[in-house]
DNA sequence: GTGATTTTCACATATTTATGTGTATTTTTT
DNA sequence: AAAAAATACACATAAATATGTGAAAATCAC
């Protein structure tokens, strides 16, 4: 028996929801609720094998209800349900620990057979969802970092020691002095915490700087 | 009405399959044949809109026949079958543009259900694909590539270019003569193509050397 | 409008890197 | 067994880098 515990800001929805798993063989719906306000402790109270997760909720919303559960628990399955397949949100969810993400419009049969497939490990989407989450991976490594507070000289500066340029080179194509190429550099290792043109360059790559 | 060519080794199971597919409303399989020997005129013979494509046969094999279909067609939808979930497999063909990727388990209704997907633009998967893409692609950075036929050495000198040691550095904790790592080092650079340390720790991250 | 930050430049110097040329084992490949 | 790589070491030198200290003008943020 998979115990489901529903999330779900439309109360039709959510009655829906509930009629339809709770009145098929092998789940039972253990509640049901319209936003994420006290998820911890609805969780703790329930202990569901699944939570379906509308991602749009007034109140604490999907997303992050998702987040507060992953704080504390990674075994609860959570199916993130949506009606628009955006980007951003699939992305987000996944990042943050989602076990699968469905449309709403998928249809009743579907769904229960999608749940089963998450309570037993499986990661289901629809293939719309599917076609997203492998475009994004393939396009992926594009959105930079700036933690370091790098300022604007100081990254075009750190982008021509990734490309291999000496101070001299750098100096011409900026058009400055190469003792300014220096202070700037100097400035970049300060921010990054690094002292040397190799560390800087690594770093660049792995916090995705540029 | 959508038209389906088929690949597939075992006699039993592409009867079974074109009888399946055939029989059913909407689809039409245009030809089936037991390798991907003459995948290309085969390909411009029949224009099929889905290709379902066993991974695993005698003569070319699924893998090298997407190959050489997306060498000259990026259209036509490939769908990838395989008996076993081996992630390397998966992994290839994703890379070489499979449009969706089933395990031969898949249940005839699902089957159909799933050709229908990737013939409207889908990418459908078993939910146990869809897990191991997911875990692959989190996971990914992790696989090493060495074209550039680095020694063994080599790649370990690079190594501690990468984590911003000196020559001195490393001389020290690799118990060698800094004249020695000097060595590496510069056939390191004749092997990259560089002339610098930030070009070779950033050709280091760029091409995943390590 | 003023204090903070960024951008610019200068001078000095110790250290590190890049390059060249050569040699000698050891290991791997053919 | 011979040829080819890989590994190790040495000496020399020009170029580049790291570091310090200092300072002025421009731009940004509150």
């Amino acid at each position: 028996m998979i115990k489901v515990l529903i999330y779900e800001d439309n109360p039709q929805l959510r009655e829906g929801l509930t009629m339809l798993i709770d009145g098929s063989d092998g789940f039972n719906v253990v509640a049901s609720y319209k936003n994420c306000n006290n998820i911890i402790s609805e969780l703790k109270t329930w202990k569901p094998d699944v939570i379906l997760m509308d991602i749009d909720m007034s109140g604490v919303n999907g997303l992050e209800g998702l987040k507060r559960i992953r704080e504390v628990d990674q075994e609860t399955k959570v199916l993130m349900l949506t009606v628009f397949d955006d980007n951003k949100n699939v992305f987000e969810a996944l990042k943050n620990g989602a076990n699968g993400y469905l449309l709403k419009k998928t249809p009743p049969a579907k769904l229960l057979e999608y749940i089963g497939d998450v309570a037993s490990g499986g990661a289901p989407m629809t293939s719309s969802i599917a076609t997203q989450v492998l475009k994004m991976f393939s396009e992926l490594p594009h959105q930079t970092n700036n933690e370091y507070n790098l300022s604007d000289r100081e990254r075009q500066v750190l982008q021509f020691l990734v490309n291999g340029y000496s101070y001299k080179m750098i100096a011409n194509d900026m058009f400055i002095a190469i003792d300014t190429v220096r202070s700037h550099i100097k400035k970049i290792y300060e921010k990054l915490h690094v002292n040397s043109k190799s560390e800087a360059v690594a770093k660049a790559f792995k916090d995705r700087l540029l």
